[in-house]
RNA sequence: UCCUCGGUAGCUCAAUGGUAGAGCAAUCGGCUGUUAACCGAUUGGUUGCUGGUUCGAGUCCGGCCCGAGGAGCCA
């Protein structure tokens, strides 16, 4: 019969057949070799030994390499001797698809000593096969449902927003331009124009798909090509806001403590292929997610965050936006994430809506994380006043003509409303506590790098 | 765009201006319980490109290319 190595442990005593891929061999003698079989839901040991399998069979299995596909007959036996606790005693090896002895990646390395950065990434359609990988892609799938789970049971409806968009509302510079049939137009770098017309039709709902930021940045936490889920919500409130994103999180990582908590260890293994030499432990992962768990997330003002960036050497003039070394000069204090909210109105975006109990102040907030993985969400409650919103586009020099439609927006049945943008990648980085975005993603975009 | 560091075997890295090396991978041999197996052997090089200094350059100097990380900007 044939079963997946994730449902292993049912078959004890049974004879199975597994379809999958030979992850790494090691041959003892003429009479007996181990291969480490993978099949995509998991790993287990293949006891190989001459005189279950027979003469043919044992060379069949002797001439395996690396990465070469395969079906795997044998018998599914429980032995401690096994990492897993289960073992097969194989009793048939077919080949599938050959591996010439080329095959690029080590199946181990010491630490990180064995493959870099560079290499990696340009041989990144293989090593998403490597265990890490597999749980990394895995935690990023589990995310998402989670992500989508919150939303289902709070009532919201999901919008997907286009790609391809006609204005630049924020400026070009950002963006990447494409040929749309003779007329310039951009890759999307915001859903936010599309839901704010979708809450008023539909109250509660949010859109989840790829960003575009042409920025020529060059770190571990961007890309140029990520995915963000964007919230809106009509007649929403700043504490409203605040009380939603917290919420949000606190249920993924629940989740994902209460179910996915081994993709955590499996990340955090020590032979896994790594480039990320210096990372937390799974444990140290666990305990930050307990604390955000069940720990009420910091909130602070602008301006009580400017108290404790001077308190913690790293002054900044009123009014000013916060750089890489200023959050994590204000998260030191914190163990938990924290929130920076009612910044000044010159440091933020047009849209967004002034505090009534001070107009120098707008309704916003920063979510930055803990560990040094920085904003995972940027939120707003939006302006709904048409001719404060009209001011507001021409004093950042922008087109009126440009936002025609998204006045409508205000002209008919206008009301308060917000929302946020969460960073899918920044989340399972931190999450997982993997220290590259280029890893929480399958196929990584930077200014450097288009293929594969 | 700016700053810093780097580019040597398939990979990860060594090598006072003086014969280009190791570990891993691969190949061959050995071993009936390996867990990143181990032991022995073999193969493997236009030292990123280019110009210069020098008796002699992987090493020093100029230019270029590529990569990494940080700044800025953001999620």
């Amino acid at each position: 019969m044939e079963v997946l190595i994730s449902e292993i442990a049912e078959q004890v005593g049974r004879s199975v057949t597994l379809k999958g891929w030979v992850h790494n061999k090691r041959q003892s003698s003429k009479k007996l070799l181990f291969l480490q079989l993978r099949d995509g839901s998991g790993t287990i040991q293949g006891v190989v030994a001459l005189n279950e399998i027979g003469e043919a069979g044992f060379d069949a299995a002797a001439a395996a390499t690396l990465e070469c596909s395969c079906e795997v007959d044998g018998l599914v036996r429980a032995d401690n001797r096994a990492p897993s606790g289960f073992e097969l005693t194989v009793t048939g090896f077919r080949l599938v698809g050959p591996s010439p002895d080329d095959y690029p990646l080590q199946p181990r390395g010491k630490g990180e000593e064995a493959h870099g950065a560079d290499f990696l990434l340009n041989h990144r359609h293989l090593w998403l096969r490597t265990p890490r990988q597999r749980a990394i892609m895995r935690l990023r799938d589990r995310t998402v449902f989670h992500l989508r789970g919150f939303f289902d049971s709070r009532g919201f409806t999901l919008i997907d927003s286009p790609i391809l968009t006609a204005n630049a509302c924020e400026g070009t510079s950002t963006l990447f331009e494409v040929d749309y049939f003779g007329r310039p137009a951009y890759l999307s770098q915001s859903g936010q124009l599309y839901v704010e017309p979708a809450c008023q039709a539909l109250r509660k709902v949010y859109c989840f798909g790829p960003s575009f930021r042409a920025e020529k940045s060059f770190t571990r936490k961007h890309l140029t090509e990520f995915w963000m889920l964007e919230p809106e919500v009509a007649f929403q409130t700043q504490d409203g806001n605040l009380e939603l994103q917290e919420a949000m999180l606190k249920y993924v990582v629940e989740k994902v403590l209460d179910n996915d908590a081994g993709l955590i260890a499996d990340i955090h293994d020590k032979r896994g292929l790594d480039f990320a030499a210096d990372e937390e432990s799974a444990e140290e992962v666990l305990a930050r997610l307990e604390r955000a768990r069940d720990e009420a997330f910091v909130r602070l003002t602008y301006d009580e965050a400017l108290e404790v960036l001077k308190k913690n050497g790293e002054p900044l003039e009123w009014g000013d936006d916060f750089g890489a070394p200023h959050e994590s000069a204000l998260v030191r204090d914190f163990d938990v994430p924290v929130f920076v909210e009612r910044w000044p109105a010159q440091a933020k975006a047009f849209y967004m809506e002034p505090d009534p109990a001070d107009e120098r102040y707008v309704l916003c907030d920063d979510l930055i994380a803990t560990a040094g993985y920085g904003e995972l969400i940027g939120g707003s409650i939006r302006i709904h006043d048409i001719e404060l919103l009209k001011r507001r586009i021409d004093e950042h020099k922008l087109d009126l003509a440009d936002f025609q439609w998204y006045l409508d927006v205000r002209r008919y049945g206008s009301v308060p409303h917000g929302g946020f943008g969460l960073g899918l990648e920044r989340l399972v980085q931190w999450l997982g506590g993997v220290r590259h975005i280029r890893e929480v993603i399958p196929f990584p975009r930077t200014i450097k790098r288009l293929d594969p």
